[in-house]
DNA sequence: TCTGGGGTCCTAGGACCC
DNA sequence: TCTGGGGTCCTAGGACCC
């Protein structure tokens, strides 16, 4: 990332450990764990499904649900095709059946929750990935000799004291866990130590790597590469031709070469709210309602994390998969939800009479106003006024404050953009 | 896969500045 | 006025991940 290497933690490989511990199906999981009558069988849990409804889509799908062609994100309907509802089955029907249940997020957080705090208890180094998976730096406490130990006793203890089985890889890197962690799913664990790198990864397809998508892995086979090995041993200069940055990070992968340092999430980048109509609509007017009820969303978002945004954007994503962006940045971070509102209005005039499928209103270049003590501002004092809606856009203060802000541009520059801004503000007001 | 929702990062062209 | 190089920001789209 940063080419300079400022900050930059050590990244020599070779003497770290780190372990990948991804949970099993973990919304069936938790399902379970408040449900115990629910292990051994076949759970649903479908997202936009409510209890007896056919629609939305599956979130996740326990093992005995995929044994029956239940898959990841499926529409409930066709689920229900493969496998019908334990409780409505009808009588005389005696093959397999599903329990369906309805996402619970915030039930879900709790479960994960405590397994984070599990975590951070053993590891010096945590990045909590998304709700069900984490990298953990151990090299500080534990060898290569003893970690099989110590990853088989941290798998015990979240499955007996918090109740959801995890699969654990090790690795002398993040790449190299990841792939050993997905290696034997469910109740995993494998150890791949540095020197078993290179043979382990060589015999798996491409697909298997972090970062090599369908569309890499199609175009990858085309050139004659289908394995981690034939992609080690490609021609680096051939990928970065072909694939751009992204060709140097998978040769890197499949040679076990992982050089990111384990370390928290930062801040989100954006926010956003998407929202599909279950029909594909062109009427206008339920298009901007249905904006205008995701920009509410993400402004309350917004809200609750103490962000201020820069740029407001939607999506519009017409039939068959046609995907649309649009965006608008202010001269400087605001938190103002009728300008958001403004804005999504304005941006989705373009696509009045289209067919649209799919609708999503998203903020982006966030800052936020709590975190802003930081080494970050050197400009202190600077934006003390952002929330407000109405001085959001004043003073021409307010540029973003990434900490890479160059500074080419002089004092003298600043006006302009201010006065392009409040043009730009006085547009929608 | 007739494709749900929330994210990240990269690329590429154009505007604009020095 | 022409030419040119270096750099940032903005926008749209795409690939990927969970």
């Amino acid at each position: 990332m940063s080419g300079a290497g400022f900050a930059g933690p050590p990244t020599s490989d070779e003497e770290r450990v780190v372990l990948h511990v991804d949970m099993d199906c973990f919304y069936a999981a938790c399902e379970r764990r408040r449900e115990p009558t629910l292990r051994g069988k076949p759970v649903v849990v479908g997202m936009g499904y409510e209890a007896g409804e056919p629609h939305g889509a599956v979130a996740t799908a326990s093992y005995e649900a995929r044994e029956h062609g239940v898959e990841s994100a499926q529409p409930i309907s066709q689920a229900l095709e493969a496998l019908p509802r334990a409780e409505t089955a009808p009588d005389d029907h005696d093959g397999p059946v599903g329990h369906y249940r309805p996402v619970d997020m915030a039930y879900y957080r709790e479960v994960s929750d405590e397994i984070r705090a599990i975590l951070h208890g053993v590891a010096d180094a945590v990045r909590e990935v998304s709700i069900d998976e984490a990298y953990l730096d151990v090299t500080d406490r534990v060898g290569w000799h003893s970690v099989e130990v110590f990853a088989s006793s941290l798998k015990e203890r979240i499955d007996e004291e918090i109740g959801v089985p995890a699969s654990v890889g090790v690795g002398p890197n993040m790449s190299v866990a990841k792939v050993a962690s997905d290696y034997d799913k469910p109740d995993g664990l494998v150890v791949v130590e540095p020197a078993e790198v290179r043979e382990f990864l060589a015999p798996l397809p491409v697909e298997e790597l972090h970062g090599v998508g369908p569309v890499t892995a199609r175009e990858l086979r085309g050139m004659g590469v289908g394995t981690a090995g034939d992609l080690a041993s490609a021609d680096r200069d051939a990928l970065v031709s072909r694939f751009g940055a992204r060709g140097g990070t998978i040769h890197d992968h499949a040679r076990g070469r992982d050089p990111r340092p384990v370390e928290p999430v930062g801040k989100p980048k954006s926010l956003s709210s998407e929202s599909a109509f279950t029909e594909p609509t062109d009427a206008f007017d339920a298009v901007c309602e249905r904006l205008l009820r995701l920009a509410d969303e993400v402004v309350e978002r917004t809200e609750s994390r103490d962000a201020l945004y820069k740029t407001i954007g939607i999506k519009v994503v017409r039939p068959p998969f046609d995907v649309n962006t649009r965006e608008r940045s202010l001269s400087g971070p605001v938190a103002d939800a009728d300008l958001v509102e403004s804005v999504v209005l304005d941006l989705a005039e373009e696509f009045e009479g289209e067919t649209v499928r799919k609708l999503g209103v998203r903020v982006s270049n966030l800052t936020f106003a709590e975190g802003t003590q930081a080494p970050l501002d050197e400009w202190e004092g600077e934006r003390e006024g952002g929330v407000g809606a109405e001085d959001g856009l004043d003073e021409g203060e307010a540029r973003s404050e990434g900490p890479d802000r160059d500074d080419g541009r002089s004092e003298h520059d600043r006006p302009a953009d201010r006065a392009r801004g409040q043009t730009t503000f006085v547009d929608f007001t």
